[in-house]
This record gives C-alpha cells, sequence and structure tokens, in this order.
RNA sequence: GGCGCUAUCGUCUAAUGGUUAGGACAAGGCCCUCUCAAGGCUUAAAUACGGGUUCGAGCCCCGUUAGCGCUACCA
C-alpha cells in the first residue's frame, strides 16, 4: 500500500457524546473501514477549565454503542500514544521551544485585561480585531527578566505579513485566506498547555494523519495550520471539512432547542441501527435511492467526494420512522431480548412474563410500533387488564345493548376448549349471527372491553394471545364497569 | 463590522450543460381491513433574486439577498 489512511476522531470531553459528533465519528470511521485505514481516537482535553469528571468513559461508551470502534486511542495504546493530549504536555512544550528558537513564536506577557481593552478600541475603530504586537517588540534581556520576574506568559505564533494561503478541501474545493487578516495566534497558554490549534497540528502529523475531517466550525482555523505545517517542515494532511448540523431553525444544532447527546437518543430507545442511518445520510448520500442502510451497507458505499456542502436540519421525524424500519427489521427473537430488557425498566419489572407469551405479543405488535417501550406503552394490555377505557371509544363502540351481547358471547366462549384464533372467530361470528348484527358491531366491543383501547392487532390475536380465561374476565369486568 | 462557507419541495436529498427536476420523511386521498398499523397505489409540494456565458443553465461566471461558521490563554 503507496500511502496508508490514517484518520481520527478528535472530541473534546465534554461529558457526553453530541449528535454532530457521532456523524463526524462516523464519516471518520466509515472512511477508514472502506479504505483498510486505521481510525484513531484523540482525546483533546486542553482545556483545565472544563474539565468533566468521567467524560472519557462516556465518550467511549456512546461510540461503542453505536457501533464505532477505534483501532488506537485511550486503553487501545498503538504506536503514537498517548492519545489523551493532558498526557502529551512534554511534547507540545518541545515543539513550542523549536518555534520560539526559529522565530516564527513569541512570548508575549499581555494580561487579558489589557487585550480585552484592545480588542474594544478596534472594535469602536472598525479595524481588523488582532494582537497588537506589543510583546514582538521585547528584547531577549526584557523577556528573560519578565521570566524571572514569574510574569505569566503565553507563547504566540508569528502570523507572516502579505502571504495568501490557500488549499484544497475535499468537501469545499479551493479555499483561500490572506494572512494579514490572521491573528498572533496562542499556541502555548500561560498555565504550560497548549491550545487547539498546536495540539491538533502536532498530533496530527505525529499520530500520522493523512486525512482530517471534521466539522466546517473548523474551516477558519485551517490557514493558522497550514502555516504551522509550514513552519515545522511537515507535510499537510488532507481535509475534508463537514457540512453543520441544524436546528429545525437551521441555526447550528443546540442544546436550547432538544437533545443533542447521543446518550439521550440511546436512553430515549432509539436503535443504534436508526441513528446511525440517520446520521450518516445528513450531509450524504450515495446517489443511488436507497435510503435504508446497515453499517456494513455504509462503509461499502461511502465515500468523501459524496459529502456535500451545505448544513443539513437534524429533523426528528425521520428519525422516528427510520427507527421503526430497523425494528421491523429485527427478528421476532432479537425483539424478544430487547423487549425483556425494557419490561424490567418498566412498571411491570415485577411481573413474570413468559417468552412464548412475550413472543407473541412481538409478532402481534412489530408493525404497529416505533420504539421498543411502544410494545408496552401502546399495548400495555398484554401486561395487565385495562385500568381504564378509551373515552372516544366507549361513546362510540359501547350501546346500551352490548352488555346483553358480549354476555351472548362470552356464553360462546365458555364452550371452546383449548381454543385457536380461529375458534374464537368461529364463536364471534356466531354469536353475531344469532343476535342478527355484524361482527364489527361486535368485535368493536369485544376489543374495548379487553384492550381498553380502540386500535391494535387483529381482535382474534389478542383473545387467543390473552387466553379464554382472562379474556373472558376481562368482558365480565368491562360489563360490570362500563356505564 | 471583518473573513470564510452555503443556497433544489416543510425536512433529508438526487439530477455534475439537454429529465415531464427523481426519491425518502411528513401531509392529503384511494385500496386492503374488525380497529390501529404495515403494505400497495396516488395527490400536492422546490431550483432565493437579478444579470451574464451558451443553441440550451438547478448545474458555469458576476452581483444581490439570506442563513450559518470563525473572529478567546474554548474546542
Amino acid at each position: 500500500m503507496a500511502s496508508s489512511v490514517r484518520v481520527r476522531f478528535a472530541p473534546s470531553p465534554t461529558g457526553y457524546l453530541h449528535v454532530g459528533g457521532l456523524r463526524t465519528a462516523l464519516y471518520n470511521f466509515l472512511f477508514a473501514r472502506k479504505n483498510n485505514g486505521k481510525f484513531i481516537l484523540r482525546i483533546e482535553d486542553t482545556d483545565r477549565a472544563r474539565y468533566v469528571d468521567g467524560a472519557v468513559e462516556k465518550l467511549i461508551d456512546a461510540l461503542h454503542w453505536a457501533g464505532i470502534d477505534y483501532d488506537e486511542g485511550p486503553n487501545k495504546n498503538g504506536d503514537v500514544g498517548p492519545y489523551i493530549q493532558s498526557e502529551r504536555l512534554e511534547i507540545y512544550r518541545k515543539h513550542v521551544e523549536q518555534l520560539l528558537q526559529n522565530g516564527k513564536a513569541y512570548h508575549c506577557f499581555c494580561a487579558s485585561e489589557r487585550l480585552e481593552q484592545m480588542r474594544k478600541e478596534m472594535e469602536a475603530k472598525k479595524v481588523d480585531v488582532k494582537y497588537d504586537r506589543t510583546c514582538l517588540k521585547l528584547s531577549e534581556q526584557e523577556i528573560q527578566n519578565n521570566i524571572e520576574k514569574k510574569i505569566p506568559f503565553v507563547v504566540r505564533m508569528k502570523i507572516p505579513e502579505h502571504r495568501t494561503i490557500a488549499f484544497h478541501d475535499i468537501v469545499r474545493g479551493d479555499v483561500e485566506f490572506q494572512s494579514d487578516l490572521i491573528d498572533d495566534q496562542v499556541l502555548l497558554k500561560s498555565d504550560g498547555f497548549p491550545t487547539y490549534h498546536l495540539a491538533v497540528v502536532v498530533d496530527d502529523h505525529l499520530m500520522e494523519i493523512s486525512h482530517v475531517i471534521r466539522g466546517e466550525e473548523w474551516l477558519s482555523s485551517v490557514p493558522k495550520h497550514l502555516l504551522l505545517y509550514e513552519f515545522f517542515g511537515w507535510e499537510v494532511p488532507q481535509m475534508a471539512h463537514l457540512p453543520l448540523l441544524l436546528n429545525p431553525d437551521k441555526s447550528k444544532l443546540s442544546k436550547r432547542q432538544g437533545d443533542v447527546a447521543v446518550e439521550d437518543y440511546r436512553d430515549k430507545g432509539y436503535l443504534k441501527e436508526a441513528l446511525v442511518n440517520f446520521v450518516a445520510l445528513l450531509g450524504w448520500n450515495p446517489g443511488t435511492e436507497q435510503d435504508i442502510f446497515s453499517m456494513e451497507e455504509l462503509i461499502e458505499q461511502f465515500s468523501l467526494e459524496r459529502v456535500h456542502k451545505s448544513g443539513a436540519v437534524f429533523n426528528l421525524e425521520k428519525l422516528n420512522s427510520l427507527n421503526a424500519t430497523h425494528l421491523r427489521k429485527k427478528s421476532d427473537e432479537e425483539l424478544l431480548k430487547i423487549l425483556k430488557d425494557e419490561l424490567a425498566k418498566s412498571k411491570f419489572a415485577g411481573k413474570h412474563f413468559a417468552d412464548e407469551y412475550l413472543l407473541q405479543v412481538v409478532t402481534a405488535m412489530r408493525e404497529r410500533v416505533t420504539f421498543v417501550k411502544d410494545f408496552i406503552e401502546q399495548s400495555s394490555y398484554f401486561f395487565e387488564a385495562p385500568t381504564a377505557y378509551d373515552e372516544t371509544a366507549k361513546a362510540k363502540n359501547w350501546k346500551p345493548e352490548t352488555s346483553y351481547q358480549l354476555k351472548l358471547l362470552t356464553a360462546e366462549f365458555s364452550k371452546l376448549e383449548n381454543p385457536k384464533k380461529e375458534d374464537y372467530e368461529i364463536a364471534l361470528h356466531k354469536t353475531a349471527q344469532q343476535l342478527q348484527i355484524g361482527n364489527g358491531k361486535l368485535i368493536h366491543g369485544v376489543r374495548l372491553a379487553i384492550s381498553g383501547v380502540s386500535g391494535g392487532p387483529g381482535l382474534y390475536d389478542i383473545l387467543s394471545i390473552l387466553g379464554k380465561e382472562e379474556s373472558m374476565k376481562r368482558i365480565y369486568t368491562a360489563i360490570e364497569t362500563i356505564k
């Protein structure tokens, strides 16, 4: 292999995995798998103020849940670790030292208050806001004195003047910036931690990253990074900047307008297959009319060239529909397993249901649910007798004569021995004939009596799942209860 | 404000100079039917605007507008 593909997902540990992050991670993962490359997870925790306990574990959990596993990263050391930036401080320090010696960077002792003041003034004067290079004029001696006096300092990048910085982005095409508009970016903070810009360049190079695939919010930072590659004399990886995920009002997807954490969707009962399928299609499609994908199919068909440029609204309706589709693709046995897990978390946790019984519920309901929890919420009557009767169904389907009709029906039911679905049907038809009414009349009443609602699986299915005893008991209860 | 990016049905998107501008979700209708679904069929729904280039523009160019991103010792 001439050039091997190595990509990375480099989130900062905020305590949860953002769905936009999931999409970025997924595209990186797909690209790596498709090209027999490596997918690396790197933790960008260079902001001590934002430290969140246990965040890395949560991140890894969420990724793993989604079916995105990394080849190198925390707890999976390759040759170029460590993969957590706070453990690489010495590496950054050395590189900053090199830049300092080459005159590509300089110490800055300006207090943040002064900088803030400066920016305000610049803004008022409507000139481009950037550092005024006060500290660039410091002599070697002054710098030494300041350091000895323990005045806090940062190290800034010295941006060259009058340069046009151009590069080719795989999804955006050719992009150009003028160096004169770029600020002398801080590379090393006063606490000794690197900023994103330094760390990302150093790590991407040291970790031999071939393609940088990340969100569009980084596009404006690319020229700084390019300059850094040049200062170090390093080869620049390929760039691909992904379109943003948007709120319904088209602003950048945010917490304020709904759930953004992968964990939220997981906890709400979304299937990983659906979430992955959904985010994959937010910004990419294979050009065919296929819209349901397994992870394998995504790997097979993914390409960066087909990622497009404009932002995509994160639309729940589509996700829901995808969830229902992926749910229906599962076998009864798989659904049984998930249903049992769900049941254990529900108010029916204390009750025992035989697998055989649950399997019948799955078969009856699988075409009617969007979420696994719908098995329980939409058809709770399989787990307990109705505790109430739907008012509109009552008004529509429960007439003064219904009690009498159902009594007649139960009489017919009581004659049945080990009835099957068909036996209930025959018995009901017989009763309807006797009463000289349509089957429908009877059916709706029975349905209400045994389920409490007006919708659901075929009546005879419900009857045979519930069984003769339970069904009759519920009919008696309804006769007594419904007025 | 400056810089950058973007612009096809309500939403996700297809069409990479020649199509009745296609599909999916959502919405409406019909079929099926004991109900609710599922499924099948079907209707409505888009090239932001203005100029070019071209025999021909959703596609190329310029401008306008709008949206978004960046403009931190945050990532």
